[in-house]
DNA sequence: TTGAAAGCGCTAACAT
DNA sequence: ATGTTAGCGCTTTCAA
């Protein structure tokens, strides 16, 4: 590799400024300016001219000494787990067509569960000064959010509440959700039914089995601690958890699934079974129609859409009081949960 | 709503500065520089003097001022068709991963197919000064970049071609994978074989339907033009599609689904047979091995990270010439593809 | 070790 | 209709 050029001599700097352009089309800079925004106050002619040298030198403006100049970037952040979970990129579509409703584009990170990780990504957004921060919790202390949001920053928080700070949140009803989805099954007869979850410190998780806990009390059932295990999702796990609830002394005859990598991997370990016990999981799954798989859907689309337009009302100037929005879950019966109990 | 407040009241202007930083800390502006950047050349005494100072005011340095200077932004512009796309979230999400561990930020949008969209998108990113380019062409024309190109935007196109531009690409070998597809078909005693994919003008399905007719060619049988649809891969014109093609004078015997969307329908459509066709879909998807779908999976993580490696490759001075690397794909077997004619 | 001055490319405010 | 000047908040350069 013949690489005798100097290390940035092909980077920024040899690109045309608006002087570049006034200089080329004999013009002052302002008029430039007034040309490449379009505002008014300037003859058919002279726009002409000015356009032709900014063709000609292949000129465009330089946003980052806009946005010094105006204090806006138009330009939001979105913080969330994994870009490449499912769930995530619905939600993620969302946001980015409110914000493009709204002239803004979306710069987005995964905290891939991290606090640590969250918070570097949050800062680094802010000290780009996006105009709003879209954030799924991985840690559950935001008081490092402070000083933007009181410096005007929205921030709405989504899938999970924040932690000792004030703000709009939107979330799914995972008590509810979970409520029904358990109630189901005890509807189709069960009453051992297990629940596999995420780690309890994530809030959606520890709600969905207050939810499965409250579906079993409202029932008159006792909840065998057996039949609850939390911990992270991983395939490996959650194989054994539901084995391990499958062959204990009280075998249950129902599997709750916590999230949709729970039930991807209990949907895998059920169907080993010559008689599949029943199943519903948390989050709808690609194709679950055609495997039959009942489950508590959330709208993660509508998650999304929901938390921008809170954004963006308060870019507009809204200075409502932080709001807690939750969105209701859709339970849709496939089969896999209406299976009576063996 | 007792909206007092005037619009801008609450946003910037109101956050410290440097200068605000100096002035509390009693201290130049060029030392709190050097505090927030790590620099060298500061007392530890001094130092801490200016970190209380930092933490009192709640300081972050503004980026867009210090881009203005520096003139690099350290994130890079990610244009894809649809974040929403299983597809693209592995892919974003290892574009992602190999931006972090160059300490850059991941912008991205959705173009949505529509090659003016794409184009004001990357237009944007450019505008905001973005060190490098990933993009998903929507478009066939990609002349507009050229100034950027020349500007050292480091650049990459993914997924299909670009058009009338030259710069690094990153491909799936959709004419190899296609082919393989069809000829396992073939190879399990199917003559007639139907295709449905996407619109001819996308690179990456007109070059499946080549590997079709080259498979087809290869085993000397001759290629129904009734066997053949592309078009949108909306579920209605899929399913009509397919249903015309197994029900006309000829009646394939398998059909091959050009990408993920299309095989979803077609495993639906297929599912309502008492006695299903034959299935090869390209993409995988998720569960398609509960499903016992073969399919000629593109690893999407690969070519999100390749790509990413070539940007950066680029930003760290290499002038290697544009490069073109495909990158295999894999035929995974698991039953829809082995179903014999009927 | 520290700081003062210049300037990155643009827009706001004010001439002309 | 058009141009001039100042300055956004930072880094670079150079001097102390």
């Amino acid at each position: 590799m013949a690489q005798t050029a100097r290390h940035s001599e092909t980077r920024y700097g040899n690109r045309p400024t608006m002087k570049d352009v006034a200089a080329r089309a004999g013009v002052g800079l302002k008029t430039v300016s007034r040309v490449v925004n379009g505002e008014p106050g300037v003859t058919a002619d002279t726009g002409r001219r000015v356009q032709e040298a900014i063709d000609a030198l292949g000129f465009r403006r330089n946003d980052s000494a806009r946005v010094l100049r105006k204090g806006r970037t138009s330009s939001v952040g979105l913080v969330l787990e994994d870009l490449a979970d499912p769930f995530y990129g619905p939600l993620s579509r969302a946001v980015e067509e409110v914000a493009r409703a709204h002239g803004a584009l979306l710069i987005n990170g995964s905290s891939a569960e991290d606090p640590q990780r969250e918070q570097e990504l949050v800062l680094a957004l802010c000290a780009r000064r996006v105009d709003g921060l879209i954030v799924i919790p991985a840690g559950d202390d935001h008081r490092y959010l402070e000083p933007e949001i009181k410096a005007g920053v929205a921030t709405v928080f989504v899938d999970r509440p924040a932690g000792r700070v004030e703000a709009d949140t939107v979330l799914s009803d995972s008590f509810g959700g979970a409520r029904e989805g358990v109630a189901h099954l005890i509807a189709h007869g069960h009453r051992r039914i297990g629940f596999v979850g995420d780690r309890p410190a994530i809030h959606t998780a520890s709600e969905r089995v207050r939810g499965y806990r409250a579906a079993m009390a409202d029932a008159g059932l006792e909840a065998d601690p057996a039949w609850v295990s939390l911990g992270p999702t991983d395939p490996g796990r959650v194989r054994s958890a539901v084995e391990a609830m499958l062959t204990g002394p009280r075998p249950v005859t129902a599997v709750f699934a916590g999230n949709n990598r729970v039930t991807v991997t209990a949907v895998r370990v059920l169907a080993e079974r010559e008689r599949p016990p029943a199943l519903v999981g948390f989050d709808d799954i690609e194709l679950a129609d055609l495997l039959g798989i009942t489950v508590v859907a959330q709208d993660s689309a509508a998650v999304g859409r929901t938390a921008a337009e809170y954004l963006f009302r308060r870019l507009d100037g809204s200075h409502h009081a932080p709001a807690r929005v939750e969105l209701p879950t859709t339970l849709i019966a496939r089969g896999s949960g209406e299976r009576p109990p063996a």
